[in-house]
DNA sequence: CAGTATACCAAACAACTGTTTGTTTTTCTA
DNA sequence: TAGAAAAACAAACAGTTGTTTGGTATACTG
């Protein structure tokens, strides 16, 4: 399963070769919305290449496998949150806390409001695709990278256990995907009663 | 899909009417294990059934469907859990603090350590059974319930949002199923850092 | 010990799965 | 505008899926 199995228009995403009445933009958005919304198990070659106009077999001039293009949705749904989380990241000049709420905001609306390769991220296990699991986790490993910046640079007591914390809130944050429904509360409103949970004091 | 659809010895869970030779507590067994492990989708009948020592057809004389018999195992979980989570949550002359403590220690080794059951309730979501998703999402609420319980009676101030405390807490615990990893922390040790994070004053 | 409900076997079903192969149409390029 | 590369079609493949049906052995009951 070496990257030449890939095509090389996906392979280096330069798009190099590629006919402008390409449906692959098609294909992978379809991708991402069942993976989203099915799991990876349960959604069919044929269902993405229908919902994309074409025939399963078709994909294969794309992808060697439905792995590899899980791959390259995922890839995409980490670049995706990578691209929202990095704004609130880089203000390096605000509140710690509050920069905090703001990765954690832009964390959520990856996951919850901003379509469907974000959703992917989360919803979709690397063991559901054993064959790639290694760099689906690698992916996910390299976000997370990223967020644990926002927890390291809080100004907190020497005692704390600052991965604890990046576990507890990232935790708390992706699970939002099983009981968030869209209207009631807003991502922000959300991360931010999260964030002031943490720094409030509850005890006594 | 009514209950009739189940057999008697399930749908009751009396036993009447089984003979002591039954197999049934065999496959219950094994689809657990491949629910907890693979998932509900990623496991076929026969996997289940290979793993009893019998052949896929004789399933249906205990279960009408798939979907049944995750259920079954389903109902099972809940049970589990609550089972471990109750002797914490019933010691009323405790530390609420310590209580919600005790109470997340037992969720986390249910998840984590006591066996396949409680795993398959976390790692199962109810639309991968799309027809039985609604009983399986009462299963799970039915226990959140009990959850909230130790959440609710904690001594804080008014302003605290209980229901995001709760969801987030519960987020952060079931999520570890994720990147826990037997032998490192124990589950006691990972709930008392989560509770603590929550307890002590982190800001300023 | 006869009779019956219990528990399972054996074999097949149709539908669906990811994937392959050879061919054809279409766009871009020289 | 001829040729080459790109993009897709059409049809099948072997394997797997959940499930059904009819028969059979076994343990329990009266």
């Amino acid at each position: 399963m070496t990257p030449s199995d890939v095509h090389p228009a996906v392979r280096d995403g330069s798009r190099t070769g590629t006919r402008s009445d390409s449906r692959l933009p098609l294909v992978l958005d379809a991708a991402a919305r069942f993976f989203a919304e099915k799991g990876f198990g349960y959604t069919s070659m044929r269902d993405i290449a229908g919902a994309a106009g074409m025939l399963p077999g078709s994909l294969y001039y794309y992808f060697a496998s439905k792995e590899e293009l899980l791959i390259a949705v995922y890839a995409e749904g980490v670049r995706r949150i990578e691209e929202a989380v990095r704004p609130a990241l880089d203000k390096a000049d605000a509140d710690p806390w509050a920069r905090l709420a703001n990765v954690c905001a832009a964390h959520l609306a990856a996951l919850l409001e901003d379509g469907d390769y974000g959703q992917v991220v989360i919803r979709v296990r690397p063991d559901d695709a054993p064959a790639v699991a290694a760099r689906l986790t690698a992916l996910r490993d390299e976000y997370e990278a990223l967020f644990a910046q926002a927890v390291d640079s809080l100004p907190l007591p020497a005692r704390t256990d600052r991965r604890a914390l990046k576990l507890m809130l990232l935790g708390a944050l992706n699970w939002s995907q099983t009981w968030y429904r869209p209207g009631k509360d807003s991502p922000q409103a959300l991360a931010r009663r999260f964030v002031r949970l943490l720094r409030d004091p509850l005890g006594e």
